[in-house]
Formats: structure tokens, sequence, C-alpha cells
DNA sequence: TTGCGTGCAAACGCTTTGCATATTA
DNA sequence: TAATATGCAAAGCGTTTGCACGCAA
């Protein structure tokens, strides 16, 4: 999206509370500093990561907070949760659609064109339902050799 | 595969020995047991169930058995390990190439023709890494009164 | 007898919950 | 002041680990 959001350590408060505002989220003091390390640029992190690089700024909030407010946009579509690892979670902060791949040794996870994939439509599905999400995700590892 | 494993409860000793053997696997009473309750169909069952199930007809496999069990089927490739749902693993009977459609009211999860997605190669991806899995998952849920 | 598989319980890591306090409208 | 958000600690849940025992080559 616009490249005023690239190359940029955090977001600026007003960038943040645009976000927020555009989502119907009451903008809190955490949700803004959350929003501003998550959307700082295009990427994926864990409620653990973002814990970490919160406390490194000394900004105060909790985990408990952390997950509530992750959770919170997750259900009305700020971020997108990524599910890859059953372990934990991560959380995408680039609206784009697309899918992922996925480096299984070293853990990194990464864009990948949504051109690349087609999906056809589902022939069997009910009318009753609808597709609300599509998830790919490419593990790669490094060759064996041999 | 075979229309022999459709319409059974469980595969005998024999088509499971067969199997483990197939892929290298020891055949030992514990795996076995697991095995011909999980080949018995395509299915898509969680350790919890597995365990469940064992339980109820009274096949005594204990609880690190069966997720050391379905850790080393995953890594030989006997099953698939399907990540759906952060809070659990699936692991994945069908052999063929397959991917997903998740109920997220039900938790039901169905497979679809692999036929309907595509992926193109990755141009970007580095010769030294290949590709070892993908993950197709289509979220579903009924639609939304209006 | 050496190695591998198993069983039990305890430990682990991520996430959620209960509840009191604080903040916001 | 009524509603919502936050913080802390404890609980929850699926999964893994440590270790002793058992079994097979």
């Amino acid at each position: 999206m616009s490249a005023t959001l690239q190359n940029r350590d955090r977001l600026t408060r007003e960038q943040a509370q645009g976000l927020l505002d555009r989502h119907g989220i009451a903008p809190t003091e955490q949700r803004l500093e959350i929003t501003r390390l998550l959307f700082a640029r295009h990427q994926h992190l864990s409620a653990e990561q973002i814990l970490a690089q919160l406390s490194m700024q000394a900004s105060q909030v909790s985990k408990a907070t952390v997950y509530n407010t992750l959770k919170l946009f997750a259900e009305t579509g700020l971020v997108r949760e990524v599910i890859i690892d059953s372990a934990k979670r991560f959380y995408d902060s680039n609206p784009n659609p697309h899918h992922h791949l996925f480096h299984t040794d070293s853990g990194r996870l990464e864009d990948v064109a949504p051109a690349r994939v087609e999906i056809t439509d589902l022939p069997g599905l009910s009318p009753a339902m609808e597709v609300v999400g599509v998830d790919v995700v490419i593990r790669v590892a490094p060759r064996k050799a041999q």
C-alpha cells in the first residue's frame, strides 16, 4: 500500500488512529502503540514478539492486553491471523490479498504474490456457506545434500 | 485409493502392517492399532480423538505413545499433518495430493480436489530451497442473514 | 546387552480467564 | 456513573520431555 508506510520505524500516532477509526476500534493508548509497531511495515509478528518489542521501547502493555488487542484486530479485519505452526499465531499487517511462504528451517515467513495461486470456484459448496478466507502456505526447506 | 479401504471400521492387521512396512516403520502393537484406526478411511483425526477412540475399544495406548507415533508417521510421510487451528493438529490419512475446506462453525474438515487449486512455479525461490509442502485451507462459514 | 519403544507424570509454551482497578464516554 | 479497557496472576489446554521399565534383535 502507500509508500509512506514503508521505511519507518513506527507509524505516527495520527496514522495509527486513522487505521483504528476506519475499523471502528476505540483508540486507546495501548492499541495505538501496538498499531504503530505492527503497521510500521508489512510484517508477520507473534504476540510474543510484539510484547518483547513494546517492552524494549518502554511502552507498558500487559500480556493480556496484547492478546486481547490482536484478537480484536483480527476479528475486525485490521490484521490477518496466519496459522502456520500449531504452536503460535502470527499477525500479518499486509492488508492486500496474498499467500505465504514458510521457511521450515528458520521459521521465517514471506509473502507471495496472489497471482501465482488460483482458486477456481467450488461447485460443491452449499449456497448457505460462504468462503471467508483462503490460506495458502508453501513450505520450503533447504534442499538435502546427497 | 483402493476401494477396499473404504467402508470398514478398521484395517486388518495385515493391511496396517503393509503400510508400516512400506514406510520403513517398525510395526509395534501400538503403531498397528493406531494405523488400523486412522487408515480405516480417509479422515482427519487429532491426537485427542485417536486417544479417545483407542480407549473406547480397550486398546491400551498411552498419550505419549499416540503423540510419538503421529509425529513419526508425519515425519515419514505416512500421514499428513494439517494445521488449521493453532490449538490442535489434525492427521490426515488421505495420501493423495489435495487441499482442505474448513467449516469454521463446526470445526469440520473436508477434502477438496487438488485440480481446483493451481500453484504456478515460484521464480523467486532460491535453488538451494525446495518446496516440501503446499497447504491450502479454504475457510467457509454460514452466510450471514441480513 | 544394546537399542528402541512404551507409559506415566511432570514440565512446557502459548493463550485465555477471573477479577479488581483504571480509564473513557 | 455506566461501560469498556487494562493489568496481573492463575488456570487451561495441547504437546513434549525425562526417566524407568519392558521387549526384541
